[in-house]
DNA sequence: AAAAGCCCCTGGACGC
DNA sequence: TGCGTCCAGGGGCTTT
């Protein structure tokens, strides 16, 4: 499911109840996640408060008054889910949903329940002293809605790259965020191929060419414009009220293969490859 | 070092 | 209705 607006969404949803509170009580109900969770996993995060819920990537971080920072990130197929301990119905709004893996119990009545059918989600615990060391962020690339990442940047990362336009966007390494969904979606804003080589949108010196430019504009607009929509919910991905996202209306290219582009005075007809094993999607006239 | 495969896991859609 | 097959929004690890 999540690429970086629909994480985005999850933590817009989660700061309300988990900033300023304390975990009450953990429920490690599973701990086969991607990795298996520590043995003290539970122990570890009861009693500490929330002081702050960032996001970075597809990942989130949670810092804990303890020093340590919970760091989770929900893979293909994770959601959270946020109800109330108390009031009335709650045994209602609190049922337990099959894969829920684990559930906060907030000290504010917050029931937090992280579901996941795949487990390919994971968490970990680390000192905040050792974020910078840490090797699942550590070779992560720019923030693509940062300051700092620009047509430069870009183009540096790709300048010298071997391989196509879509697989250097969705390496991580290059920008950081970026799906299967919106790398397509991104690049049909750029009107650039995802068969072109990554290097062409630098210049022989590895600066930027406009072809770099277009495509900084067309992914922070495309994950602006899907942050504003709460995300897309295509099998999976709710919001932490349950509600769906609705960016998934807008798609332009991502699973519509054999529709009509959507470019005034493109008449194009929507395509689908496989590349790197995954699909992509795109308009083979007006992307180029 | 970079690039390409392999694999983790469950469930939904589809064809027969 | 029941099966088998294929596919899915990610990314770490291993192999080339």
């Amino acid at each position: 499911m999540p690429e970086l607006p629909e994480v985005e969404t999850v933590r817009r949803g989660l700061e309300p109840v988990m900033q300023g509170a304390r975990f009450a009580a953990v429920e490690a109900r599973r701990r086969d996640l991607r990795w298996p969770l520590p043995s003290d996993f539970a122990a570890r995060l009861q009693g500490q408060a929330v002081t702050g819920l960032v996001r970075r990537a597809k990942y989130l971080l949670v810092d804990l008054s303890s020093g340590e920072v919970l760091l989770m990130h929900l893979g293909m197929s994770g959601s959270f889910r946020v109800a109330h301990d108390c009031g009335q119905r709650t045994h209602e709004r609190t049922q337990h949903l099959t894969h829920d893996h684990v559930v906060f119990h907030m000290s504010n009545g917050a029931r937090i329940a992280f579901n996941d059918p795949r487990r390919f989600g994971s968490m970990k615990l680390i000192r905040r002293a050792e974020l910078e060391q840490e090797p699942l962020l550590r070779a992560l690339g720019p923030e693509p809605l940062g300051n700092a990442f620009d047509a430069a940047l870009l183009a540096g990362a790709c300048a010298g790259k071997k391989t196509s336009l879509k697989a250097a966007l969705s390496d991580q390494r290059v920008v950081a965020g970026l799906g299967n969904i919106y790398v397509c979606e991104a690049l049909y804003r750029a009107r650039l191929s995802p068969k072109r080589s990554a290097a062409t949108i630098a210049t022989r010196g590895g600066g930027p060419n406009e072809r770099a430019q277009a495509l900084v504009e067309g992914i922070r607009a495309v994950l602006n414009d899907a942050i504003a929509a709460g995300g897309s919910s295509l099998r999976d991905h709710k919001r932490t009220d349950g509600e769906l996202g609705l960016f998934q209306h807008h798609f332009a290219v991502y699973d519509r293969e054999g529709r009509r582009c959507p470019r005034r005075g493109c008449g194009g007809t929507i395509k689908r490859i496989v590349q790197g094993a995954r699909s992509t999607f795109f308009c083979p006239v007006c992307q180029r």
